[in-house]
DNA sequence: CATCTATGTTGACACACGTCGAACCAGGGG
DNA sequence: CCCCTGGTTCGACGTGTGTCAACATAGATG
């Protein structure tokens, strides 16, 4: 469960943790390896399911949801689980279990390098 | 080659041409229907070479390149118009033959629709 | 321990996707 | 008219993806 910091956008500080990076892309033409990570976390929002499950969780109260609370998107349990995980793999959601339910939240200065990089 | 306007994130404005719309995904939960088109506009991003061609066409100088200004990047030219076509289906991209070549330029109001998208 | 509820994992399947080579279309010169 | 160059379309192939039912696991509770 330590969600291995994902490929982010984000370059490691230089002790712990993420900062933002990456300037809009109508800057300058994106490299090859900056497309690489950047793609990942788009593919990640690419799917309407995982789209609405990771606003959910964003607009949850207390920036944080029980898979209960989001669930209700119209397909099986074990594909919103399914979901859930593929963007915890992209980096943009983290996940805690806390006795029987398990919480997500999302990523903020993931979702913040995101828009960044959609900026003019 | 009209484009048709695609499925965007856009309300068509009041006479013509299309307004930026869309709140922060973080502000509520999307709908089915908005995640829909959303997650149309973020799947033609979640491809590494399709996101190096619509940057390298965004930060072209004039706002517009040519497909021999952008066609470095890694993979066959038929795989290239693949590409920016199904950019251009996302409503991400409109393209225009000049003589010999054909152009294609970033639709401005979808870049930032997205980028409202992903604000907190 | 038995059992119930909340999630995650596995296996299978249909379909979508990225890629290429080959064929094809559009203009611009000879 | 032929051919060259820039781009798109077609057909095929292997891989990835979304989905579900069935099974497995983690805590809570009796």
């Amino acid at each position: 469960m330590s969600n291995a910091k994902a490929l982010s956008l984000l370059e490691p500080a230089d002790g712990q943790g993420v900062v933002p990076c990456c300037r809009p892309l109508t800057e300058r033409p994106m490299s090859a390896a900056e497309a690489d990570t950047a793609a990942r976390m788009f593919k990640a929002l690419g799917d309407p399911v995982r789209l609405r499950l990771f606003s959910a969780v964003a607009s949850h109260e207390g920036g944080e949801a029980c898979v209960c609370d989001i669930s209700d998107v119209g397909v099986s349990q074990p594909t919103v689980s399914h979901h859930l995980k593929k963007l915890k793999e992209a980096g943009l959601l983290t996940s805690e279990r806390r006795g029987t339910w398990v919480y997500y939240r999302v990523e903020p200065s993931v979702l913040a390098a995101m828009g960044a990089l959609l900026t003019q």
